[in-house]
DNA sequence: CTTTATAGTATATAAATTTACACTATAAAG
DNA sequence: CTTTATAGTGTAAATTTATATACTATAAAG
């Protein structure tokens, strides 16, 4: 069912439900918005009725504050494709997606996070200050960048399994692969690498800088 | 002011709140609460009012379904750090940040995203499929990545303003620059990139791969 | 052994909130 | 020119909801 535009005054109504619940944490009676409009509470109740008629919010008679919004914008960010030449690139009908953080990192519940330390993943493109986030409970797959414990010193490399070793390859020439028996004690897969996230603001930056000092990063 | 912890009954009372909301979008009364308790509205107003006072809710008296829940935990990655040799490394007390998304790309209410394709930012260690964050009410300083539309087609580039000169510069030598004058109507600054999320693990890269024949990516 | 915090029952009252009903008015559609 | 959808006013009644008050009970702390 599609949703169909709401009047003006529906809008005003609407909007007015939406901050309140912003500011309260709970949906506005009648009369509260009565007031703020300043029209009568059996006016704003018909609004809503058809409000409800069209999905906009849903509205459950006899209940105190029984408003419901739907349409949620998620506090997704919206996500711009590529539209045809001429077409305007932030229109409505140029969102392919939403970003919703929970989505987009579908990992286990215990995902933890690592900053990037050094340049010896630099051909995969991940730099010094790159956050990092990692499912320990994933099993990793050949070629799959992993977290892994080498004598108790996190590490970020490439993976790769071959009968009794286990090949952990840095992505620059400059470094040299780590090889370890699978049975090996003093190595242990900390997680799988599933994604990752980069702040390019300068403000951001600077934080990151200082952060450098007081906590380590992984290299 | 800590959150102090509840105790069992509260939180019984705390996640009925939270699951009624979820369910209906608005809060319960103390009648509902205490008919799924077995209790009388009177203790569950008891249990309220002590919950506010340890800040783990807002109730308002005197206003019907009058709660607000506070300390939405948030959907937090913990992030550890490097820890002196030989310590765990996934331990408690090497976390040294925990990731929310809202403090990590801090914008205006209308960031947006849109995702890389090519390979024209190459050296700045961006990727077709990284999806970038774009804030469109941020200044561009001279040398930060913004997102422009020249034509009408969207284009990431750095930016470096010089005079009555907007130079939009790839990060790889095999592309030319853009050079276009402050007043040209053709031009138009649409934010500047302040983060990036890249995902690494096999699935979710496949699913990219298949929205890249639906949708397009800006280069 | 007394205080304090928590957890409850039970009931009447007060106040907040929704609702029904009777009307008016305007603009667009058929 | 009549119907339909929207947008209201105003009021009393019905219902929902919160609150005050008086008690009981348990466990932990001092």
């Amino acid at each position: 069912m599609p949703i169909q535009s709401l009047t003006e005054r529906q809008q005003k109504v609407y909007d007015f439900v939406k901050e309140f619940l912003e500011a309260h944490g709970y949906p506005p009676t009648l009369q509260e918005m009565a007031n703020t409009l300043k029209i009568q509470p059996s006016a704003v109740r018909a609004h809503l009725l058809l409000m409800a008629k069209k999905n906009a919010l849903r509205y459950v008679p006899h209940i105190s504050r029984g408003i419901e919004l739907l349409q949620e914008r998620p506090v997704g960010i919206p996500i711009y494709g590529s539209a045809p030449a001429g077409h305007p690139f932030m229109a409505q009908d140029n969102i392919v997606d939403t970003f919703e953080l929970r989505r987009y990192i579908s990992a286990s519940d215990d995902l933890f996070g690592v900053y990037v330390r050094g340049d010896s993943m630099k051909d995969a493109q991940l730099s010094t200050g790159d956050l990092l986030f990692v499912d320990p409970k994933k099993d990793p797959r050949n070629g799959e960048i992993v977290v892994a414990a080498v004598e108790g010193e996190p590490t970020i490399k490439r993976y790769y399994k071959e009968d009794g070793t286990i090949e952990l390859r840095p992505e620059n020439k400059k470094y040299k692969p780590i090889v370890v028996n699978t049975w090996d004690e003093n190595f242990k897969i900390l997680g799988v690498v599933i994604g990752m996230i980069r702040a390019l603001d300068k403000k951001k930056l600077d934080t990151i800088a200082a952060d450098y000092q007081t906590h380590g990063r992984v290299s």
